[in-house]
DNA sequence: TCCTAAGCGAGACGGTACGTCTTGTCTTCCA
DNA sequence: TGGAAGACAAGACGTACCGTCTCGCTTAGGA
């Protein structure tokens, strides 16, 4: 079955680098099944049996992100604090910048984007209760604040792709880390360790 | 012609209700133009006599808002800082629940958050302008500081309507300042005006 | 409402004009419903909204027939026996002979075809109940009977309307009676009207 | 070689059989190749190996029942007459119903159809031309008295069979001489046998 | 008071995209 | 080496919306 399977996986990566190709140049929203399968090149029908609906096939793209992303966070193994985390994200971005401004550009899909969303949020949520103690302010919850970290760390993302990295990914970590750590000092009673 | 324009504003709005009514229910993305014209008991022809689009007419709805909120500001007068506006706001989104769900929820649609972003943005930057001094952050802009300054407060905005308010407004004006002051602190010079 | 009307009936000719003319260019089963759609300048869902089907525009077409039909009858009264019948048919068919092709040529479908052998089965069947009395034939039902005039009937106009109708519509009466009239005295008792 | 062949005729009558019990089952035209591969156990590329189409397989089917007819001719040698010929067909649909439906019952399709009606018409006009003299009707020509002849046998068959052989087989050879013979005197000139 | 223009509902219409279905080809695997 | 398995391109199908349009009805403001 490897030679299929083989078939296979070329078909659905033609699929998914067309739609790539596609959502850099129109944004999501404009695209059609057709379009893609002109580019892809390949019939509708294949295109069903493969994906239920580009939302699934934007989707798939989301796992390739998510995949490689695994791939490069196993070969940096020290990313134990929150801006740790930040720079790989600035860092791996940088090296897939069409793969991110498919996720999280301006042009992309809302579906895709809150998968991004939930996983950086999965991953804020574990350093954050890794490294800091309770929350300890008198109203912050720590959904709050989690959610204003992963906001922050998205808007922040996005607004460097959107503008095609015009600083480096260190200085994006940095910039990141000014805006929100004393809002995290604040909210917290004991930063474990601060990462700076 | 007074009676004339009368029955032109009870359709437009009996259309602005219709849509609020179902984004309320189903979410913008799911709603059909059809959808609109049956709650709203209007013929299709009326429909797009006033509205170009189904997009179009939720930019009206923003326009509803933006009106009120006009309304609003004026008998509030010393909207002068950062915080102020940002207090407004949460007391304005309280009275009109309803309206920043359409606006600003998580079933509204891309088009009309966009405009509410430009106009918070708009908002943000005088104060911004008014109160601080230059951006003396070796990396960050302005551009990148006044993005922050909106993402988060429209994140926290849209947090809190989500959930259906379970805060006082006042604790999220609160909130939002201990959650960036000290960011706007950090990026600014001399800081004119605190608000604290 | 008649203008309305009108506009429907026209769409409605439009499509049936056309299924016509790609039968006899291509016969039934090779059109498509893009082929009428484009010969009838209507868009796809004005189709599925006047007709279910292909097959469905199809019927409609016989019904074309059986309109013209019995506004021929009526103004040939004396239709009383089933030569008369027969000959009435045949000078129809020689005025319609579009009509007949896409009704019983050999490029028309199944299902016009069954409608045609059952209205005419019908007519037949009036005429040899009030003319003939009852079958008498030691073996033949009057179902079969009926089934062999229709078939023979139907098997002769489709020979002449296949070859363009090489003889008068008088001479296929005469040879239709010719063929089936003594069938017709062997089966039944007491004929008690043989027309000739 | 031969186990091969064996292999091959095996996957060729599976396809047949299936064909056939699909179009006793839901009639011809509502089959589709995905049925018979189904019910055949057999691999889309296979079967496009050993037919052309659908159709193509059908026309096999026609070419077995062909086969055994020659068989069945070739052990009662004396069918000289057209009566003899018809009065041989009725037997041999006896034995094969279930053959025989699938190729003029009204579930089969147009090809086989006319694949039949084909054969019987060589078969008729040899009777014809062997045992009739010329044809002196002032009207009718051979073509059209054969076209009836064949028509009527194939009528009454198919009424036969699609009722599932409510008579003997001779009464129907019976039937059908009483229904055409006189047409056949009235036709031509000198009957140099008229087998009654 | 009439009458003319506008707002309106109803809904037919052409068009585009969808997701499904079937066909016939082609490639790969396996016995 | 040839049959089985099944991925694939092609394209028709029937459905769902869209935005345009034509049509009469109602109603109001000016004659």
């Amino acid at each position: 079955m490897t030679k299929e399977d083989r078939r296979v996986k070329k078909t659905r990566q033609a699929l998914q680098e067309a739609l790539i190709g596609l959502i850099l140049e129109k944004g999501y929203e404009a695209i059609t099944v057709q379009d893609v399968l002109d580019r892809a090149d390949v019939g509708r029908s294949t295109f069903y049996a493969h994906f239920y609906d580009l939302e699934d096939l934007l989707q798939s793209e989301f796992e390739v992100l998510q995949a490689e992303l695994e791939h490069h966070m196993s070969q940096h193994p020290s990313e134990a604090t929150l801006w740790d985390l930040s720079r790989l994200l600035f860092h791996h971005a940088q090296g897939y910048l069409h793969l991110y401004k498919v996720v999280v550009g301006k042009t992309s899909g809302q579906i895709i984007q809150s998968n991004f969303y939930r996983y950086v949020s999965a991953q804020i949520r574990i350093r954050l209760e890794t490294d800091y103690g309770k929350v300890t302010h008198k109203l912050l919850t720590l959904d709050m604040l989690e959610h204003h970290l992963v906001s922050s760390f998205m808007a922040l993302l996005r607004f460097w792709i959107d503008k095609n990295l015009p600083y480096s990914a260190e200085d994006m970590a940095q910039i990141y880390q000014d805006l929100v750590q004393s809002a995290l000092d604040k909210a917290c009673s004991a930063p474990v360790n601060d990462g700076a």
